[in-house]
DNA sequence: GCGACAG
DNA sequence: ATCTTGTCGC
């Protein structure tokens, strides 16, 4: 990636950006999901290690079962790294790897929680919105902090959240985790809407401030890159 | 023109 | 994200 092409580059994204975000549902999710996947990417030289974790959190005909912690499947990938991180286009720096390893999962996941932004982006298509609409499947934006947007600032206590806007346009939710923590910022990424996203990451999130698919993933990235370096 | 800016 | 030990706070 060259500084002279990147503008160019940049301008195709965008346009790629504007299409995928064309493809953007906000609706009700229609069932609880069974198998809810976190992904996460981590980055080691001129590679990048992709990981999805998926975990069998919540039953589809009853309330949720509460902190069930049992992973069904993990998988990792490690590709080169072809693009540069730019505020806006995370999502063809982390994409690519992400989606392969979401697609050796077994069986596939009914919903993604991606450590980035969903509509909370300028365009209405960051990294969670992007992989939602490319595999179709439900997915929910889960970032550790703000890209866009305006909030109150929520209450201390888990559970509490605010709204976030652009606007007068409400593009996700500020929510408070864990007691006392800095808050994480809930976007819809594709085929669920804010109440969805909150009672997902609300119900998957056990002792830490990211919700255990993430979290889970996130160690497996950061694992794998060890074993990658020795 | 001056900041802001997921991971 | 990554480079990095001890340390302040609940």
């Amino acid at each position: 990636m060259q500084d002279v092409k990147l503008s160019k580059i940049l301008r195709e994204a965008r346009q790629t950006q504007l299409a995928l975000a064309q493809r953007v549902r906000i609706v009700t999710l229609e069932r609880r999901p069974r198998f809810v996947a976190g992904v996460d990417a981590a980055f080691s030289g001129t590679r990048v290690i992709g990981s999805a974790c998926l975990f069998a959190y919540v039953d589809p005909s009853q309330e949720y079962p509460g902190a069930i912690k049992n992973k069904v499947d993990e998988t990792s990938v490690v590709q080169e790294v072809e693009f540069p991180y730019v505020p806006g286009f995370l999502s063809f720096r982390e994409a690519p790897v992400i989606i392969s390893a979401i697609r050796q999962l077994e069986p596939p996941p009914d919903l993604i929680i991606v450590d980035g932004q969903g509509i909370a982006h300028p365009r209405r298509i960051g990294i969670a919105s992007h992989i939602g609409v490319l595999l179709d499947i439900p997915a929910i934006g889960c970032a550790k902090s703000r890209l866009i947007g305006t909030h109150l600032e929520p209450g201390p206590r888990k559970g509490q959240w605010q709204f976030l806007y652009d606007k007068e346009q409400q593009i996700g939710a500020v929510l408070r985790s864990r007691d006392n923590v800095r808050p994480l910022y809930i976007s819809p990424g594709h085929l669920i809407d804010i109440n969805g996203c909150l009672d997902v990451i609300l119900h998957t999130t056990t002792r830490y401030r990211l919700p255990e698919p993430v979290r889970c993933a996130h160690n497996l990235s950061a694992q794998n890159k060890q074993l990658l370096i020795c």
